[in-house]
DNA sequence: ATGAAAGCGCTAACAA
DNA sequence: TTGTTAGCGCTTTCAT
């Protein structure tokens, strides 16, 4: 017969004697909804504070089917907007009794791959994808094992996955109708990483919209959405004799467009706008400081926060409904770093 | 006899079948370090993977006591040190083989208690309290069920609990030294939330550096670390006539600083250093963007998260271990925000 | 409303 | 090295 294991912490059978009744009487106490008297519950919770007991939820698991785990990935935290949404997000899912495993993308080949393992072994009861890079195979992995996923912030061609995403085409638009009726003649477009479609959606549409002014793209760079590589971005566009430079630019998050403001300023020299306007996307916090008071894109987190929740609860709840989609407008935010166009309202 | 639940996903049974092995073969394939031939593990492997079977972690963690979950808990991530902090952490504990549960204070009264719960219900191998409220109750708590904390940039008094900081005492003395030397005499200090340890520290090292240059702090307000509350305050303290006003201030956290900043060129027109030097606390992204040039207090967080890290997994490997308190030290980093003292090398 | 008993999916002791 | 077996701590029938 095995050796009995050395016995650790508190569990519902020591409450049980304890208080003197059954073991089961424990856990239904401890179960919201489950048929238990007064007398029984003041007992039984009696015990279990005099001996410090937590029911272990893990064990509680394996019979339920339910971890009350959500799974979050994504890429990482440097970029302003994230933040925010991460934070939201987890009070959020907390608020409908879930808890959160983090996980961030890391270097090696297989990264993706371990962080679909960790979800799948600890069970959790969905998962939420920020990750910008690619996830169909996550997607596929999880669902495969019944873990409905919600894409945040992207959207997939794919309809069979639930995803929430602003309407970055029509933010696009917006901005292209903003600067042609701006009376900029040269703009230009900052990209972000190209294989997201974040970064496909918002340029498409501003593209179309330039197109609709009469106007097309004048140049366009690539910052792959960090300060680090927008920077010599912004150089290559902007330094240049006066006439062969941009006199506007759409920059496609806030996070680069403040890096770029700051080399067009400081490296460069330029006014913003006079020289130069420049639009973002997001609306981080810091879009807002007096020292940039970026004209920009605003996403309402919240809403996309909560439509992500919703849309992952309800595969949740009924795993058997089909993904949806939701998209969430974005609306132009005026500030000081772009010029505004004589009778502009929206 | 009760009747059989339904049966969900793929189990080691299922996969001992499929293989022809006995379900424990299957669980030693899936144990590092266990002893298993060649064949037996490929056999295993394939059906395995035939099945789409990943072992269930929450049913191993009764057995092994251990979940391979770290809880972290943080009040918020708007200032902008705490998103580094967080997904280096998590980064970091997952390089050690632990997943994370992310918790955020919330509103409500009972919040702490609320988190401290879901940490033990789920029984996490230890917990990491980056949290700026109070929490000796939580770590008691925790400490008392056998899970080790680790204070994350606080130190308490009490020694009994491993904790991780910077040396704020001596980050204080240094900034006042340098403003100081920098020929400044009308000192003033913004000070974070006044219940929180880094704040106390900062604040007593910095009128400890002034006394040691026999001077005295010349005036004071509190901005609670966010930038809400900062603005009231610079404005309380610099809208007055030249020579009432401070000619140098240390202002408990960059995120802070930004904003002092902001108000002080934005909305009083004066210049930094010129009219006022400021010094920050944090070296967060931001300080360094042209627009800024934060001169403040490096915090180097690999190191800080490395400690902390540290300190946990020594405490959940030999429980008997007694906690201990780290202290890393910070450096003043030199940028224009406040005036160079001629020969200032540190 | 309560208790007895079965079993969730796994690990680890033991025997072979 | 492998299989057998006993639980880990819990929820949930079923019977009372």
């Amino acid at each position: 017969m095995p050796q009995r294991l050395l016995k650790i912490g508190v569990n519902s059978i020591d409450v049980a004697k304890h208080a003197g009744v059954s073991q089961s009487a424990v856990s239904r106490v401890f179960t919201p909804g489950a048929s238990v008297s007064e007398s029984m519950r003041d007992r039984v919770m009696q015990a279990a504070a005099a001996l410090g007991y937590q029911p272990n939820r893990l064990a509680g698991s394996l019979i339920t089917h339910r971890s009350n785990l959500i799974g979050i990935a994504i890429a990482f935290l440097a970029n302003d907007f994230y933040p925010m949404a991460v934070e939201r997000l987890v009070r959020r899912l907390r608020d409908f009794g879930y808890h959160t495993m983090m996980f961030f993308d890391r270097d090696h080949a297989n990264s993706a791959d371990e962080t679909v393992e960790a979800f799948l072994q600890y069970r959790v009861d969905g998962v939420i994808l920020a990750s910008v890079t690619l996830s169909s195979s996550w997607v596929t992995a999880c669902e495969r094992s019944g873990v409905p996923v919600v894409l945040f912030n992207r959207i997939q061609d794919d309809p069979h996955v639930s995803a929430v995403s602003v309407d970055n085409l029509e933010g696009g638009r917006t901005v292209a109708r903003f600067l042609a009726a701006g009376g900029h003649r040269r703009i230009a477009y900052i990209a972000g990483r190209e294989d997201v479609s974040t970064q496909r959606d918002r340029e498409t549409g501003f593209r179309q919209g330039l197109a609709a002014a009469g106007l097309s793209l004048f140049d366009r760079a690539v910052g792959n959405y960090t300060v680090e590589e927008v920077r010599p971005a912004a150089r290559l566009l902007f330094d240049r004799p006066a006439d062969e430079r941009p006199d506007a630019v759409f920059v496609a998050s806030d996070h680069m467009a403040l890096g770029v403001m700051d080399v067009l300023r400081f490296e460069l020299g330029l006014r913003v706008p006079a020289d130069v306007s420049v639009v973002g996307f997001d609306d981080v916090p810091h879009a807002s400081a007096p020292s940039y008071r970026l004209t920009t894109l605003h996403q309402p987190v919240d809403r996309i926060v909560n439509d992500a929740v919703q849309l992952l609860l309800e595969r949740i709840e009924r795993p058997a409904s089909a993904p949806r989609q939701a998209r969430v407008p974005v609306s132009l935010v005026l500030r000081e770093s772009a010029r505004i166009p004589h009778g502009w309202c929206g």
